[in-house]
DNA sequence: GTGGTCTAGACCACA
DNA sequence: GTGGTCTAGACCACC
């Protein structure tokens, strides 16, 4: 369980919690049923405040991926159901769609955007969450 | 001419200016050279503050996609010149995977996604900037 | 953190707030992962609208001499890393080549514009910036 | 006399004339008592508005660089004579230092610089004007 | 507490 | 007419 948190960067700390977790769910690294260090533990962990991991588990137990069991602590959640929410997807659509253009006026061409693109996938791919 | 602004978004109105001219920039829709409305018309058009328009502007001035003449107005670049920061590059690959991580977990396979790529770099195929 | 800022030059109030910035920076005065008073604070401390000083720390930030930490303030980057822009390079050299024209038909000799610079590398002199 | 103007640059247009007529007295590329073109020509020349090229000449007079004699027409001035103005020292020294700091954090050595510099001096160097 | 965004409205320099 | 700067004051997200 190591989690790189950047201050610097603009992305919300609270929100790159969000994002390690989903991401080492996704490549495995966490498994179903898995426990989760409690928010205190993380929280001096990582040296950042426990409201910000507090915050996190909430919003990752919101869109499913933990459950919280009172007395217990916090694990992954075994049956991960998608969601499929039409504006979440046209959000991402668009969020993809600037990150291409953007891409574009940095001078990546479609080539090395579709390697990137493998290589992700390449890390997530042998442990595709399908249920 | 015609820009979509979501005030209730939570991308700020002025990303989301800078987004709309990059991308018309980027199909083609607007050319090297060519005039942009004024920040008070455009501010008016929109029905946002001007001031909002200017920051957009200014970004965009930054970025080397738009050139502002004193008095003139402001125009399309003519010649944009990638700049290759270091920095940029990590992020936007950052934040690639996150989408492609989300997407996963909204039940997007490789597959779609990849089409979805594809159907953006069609939008802007045509009008490649090759500079 | 004495700022001297002045209304009345015709350089803009922020450009001022930058100046002085980099300057105390480059002269050791600030030191990496100092922190910099709040917006609010200098903005009071300077008598100057807070939307100013934030502006200033903006344009720091994007040139690298700051960070700002989400809810935490804006500290002295601890490594600045030099960008070779070519556009900046050149309007440096003619900013330079202006001064000395000017200078020249002030009736100031090269020997007296030398030893100017040489009192300004002096003071920058031990705090060479070497990230 | 061939003017080198780029309305995209943040200078005023006005100025850059000045600086332009400045540059080649000093060069010894305009001598005293040498006709300039009159504020019709240069403006048609330089294909932009007559007010500007007026308003940069009068301050050329103002500086003392020029003298417009009525129904003659503009000459450069024959007895230039230095204005040791404090202020203008002042200002001039400052820019000169907040040069040398950005060029310090732009990654150009102190030998740099003063290689730039003795350049320009060479340029001007065997037209030193010194009356 | 921090900075970020937005609005409204003013003034100025430039062309 | 153009964009640039500054102020005043509000609201918000984040920590």
């Amino acid at each position: 369980m190591y989690f790189n948190i950047d201050p610097k960067k603009n992305v919300p700390l609270y929100e790159q919690v969000i994002h390690q977790v989903k991401e080492m769910c996704a490549k495995g690294i966490l498994q179903p049923n898995e426990k989760l260090p409690s928010v205190r533990e993380l929280s001096s962990q990582m040296v950042i405040n426990p409201n910000t991991v507090s915050k996190a588990y909430q919003e990752l137990e919101r869109q499913g991926v933990i459950v919280t069991i009172r007395g217990r602590g916090t694990f992954i959640s075994e049956d991960f159901t998608h969601t499929f929410d039409p504006r979440l997807l046209k959000n991402m659509k668009q969020s993809l769609k600037q990150i291409i253009i953007d891409s574009h006026y940095a001078g990546i061409t479609k080539e090395e955007l579709t390697k990137w693109i493998e290589e992700v996938y390449k890390e997530i791919g042998g442990q595709k969450r399908e249920n």
